[in-house]
DNA sequence: GAATAATTATGATATATATCGTAATTAGCA
DNA sequence: TGCTAATTACGATATATATCATAATTATTC
């Protein structure tokens, strides 16, 4: 079982890769000692909504997907997170419970810290609690961009939006291929599978991105940045 | 000028009402040194997305809207923010600009403070860095519900959520008079100005509201949440 | 490797909602 | 007080998108 180190170069240390930079040794050390690790299959759930919030976790491989959920069952898929991400819930320091369901998209490792430890370490690292204000900024940015997405754009924006949202921030080329399903870019981009099939192949169709399957290569981003821009 | 005091009842002191409690009287003395007090008129703006975050501000008297803004002027009402609130831009350490359009719906003051003096006053302050974590993740936590309804929910779901919003969290009475214009209604509901007439209309012929001009009535408070939580 | 399940694909239809046009009402101002 | 501008109201129409049905393909299991 690999322990937390502190990353080497710490230029590079914003909340996307290792937080814990930002820790003394002692500190690291205290997480180190409670700490789990943890393997899921590809679909399984690492966290459901509602559930209590008892740690945080850090993804050490795979890659899960984060999804709201409302009272219907229907989903919206919020973020993918990869290595070496945290996910700190919301929850914390408000209702200790879970907001948003975790689920593996491909076989994922995930290391559990326990948050009563976690809450007691960075309590005393004003360090470390400016980093996790960032990290926290960084999603509302996030988010609130998602809130003018969802309300102004259609079906193609959105769709496009996805598609960049997955070659610049998640797999960094605009060749890729993924775990995610139709239902999965349907979810993400808040539209129904039957949409997300029909406009793919349109995009398709017109040139803008060639897939088989689950592998994608984007042709023309210049028209897909367009169609993103227009709605 | 009234200068921020802490809290005599501490026991209020969620991030909604004063923050600054949690500062020592050396921290509040140098935060009160570089305060500035700002009067607005109605429609005027406070803050303009993609301007520079050289302040966090306190809305100490009236109300302001937080409004999302895409390339094509559209807009969603975020929030309302009103006495004693605080609002700190998400681009606090990240990018040092606005992300949000504020603006005032009523007459309202608000006092400015020096957003280099808050970093330095905070980063030495890690009860106050927890308490502006939990600030940070209750938005979380409404952003996320916001994204979950514009994802899933109808129009009339999406109005229900409003009204309830305006009743329960902003003005915490079922009879309220507002500054809000159907427009702003409607942003807040992510529809448009039209719809939202109609789908008022449309309750105030079920009985479930009643209006005129800006005073409303919530008379079933019952169906509203029914009507909210079947989108 | 055959059988079954799951996912992807595609068309027809229904529905929700935006857009446009215009009238009625209210607010702001000289 | 009367005039102008802005907001509210509401109907007709167009459009985007979901829903439903069903076929084709791909994945999974025995």
């Amino acid at each position: 079982m690999t322990h937390f180190v502190k990353d080497q170069d710490c230029t590079k240390c914003d909340l996307k890769s290792n937080l814990f930079c930002f820790l003394t040794d002692n500190q690291l050390d205290n997480i180190n000692e409670s700490r789990l690790e943890v393997n899921y299959k590809k679909g399984e759930v690492l966290f459901k909504k509602g559930g209590p919030l008892t740690h945080i976790i850090c993804i050490s491989k795979g890659m899960v997907k984060i999804c709201l959920e409302n009272n219907n069952g229907k989903q919206v898929l919020l973020e993918l997170i990869k290595p070496v991400e945290f996910i700190i819930g919301p929850g914390f320091l408000i209702d200790e419970h879970h907001h948003f369901t975790v689920s593996a998209i491909e076989d994922t490792r995930a290391c559990f810290i326990d948050i009563r430890i976690f809450k007691e370490v960075i309590s005393k690292n004003s360090e470390f609690l400016m980093e996790l204000i960032k990290y926290l900024n960084k999603h509302i940015i996030r988010h609130s961009d998602k809130i003018s997405n969802l309300a102004h754009k259609h079906m193609h924006g959105k769709m496009a939006d996805t598609l960049l949202y997955l070659a610049d921030e998640v797999y960094h080329s605009d060749t890729f291929e993924t775990f995610l399903s139709r239902q999965d870019l349907a979810n993400i981009s808040a539209i129904t599978k039957e949409s997300s099939i029909r406009i793919l192949k349109e995009f398709k169709d017109d040139g803008i991105i060639d897939f088989n399957n689950m592998r994608f290569e984007i042709l023309k981003k210049d028209s897909l940045l367009q169609i993103s821009k227009n709605g």
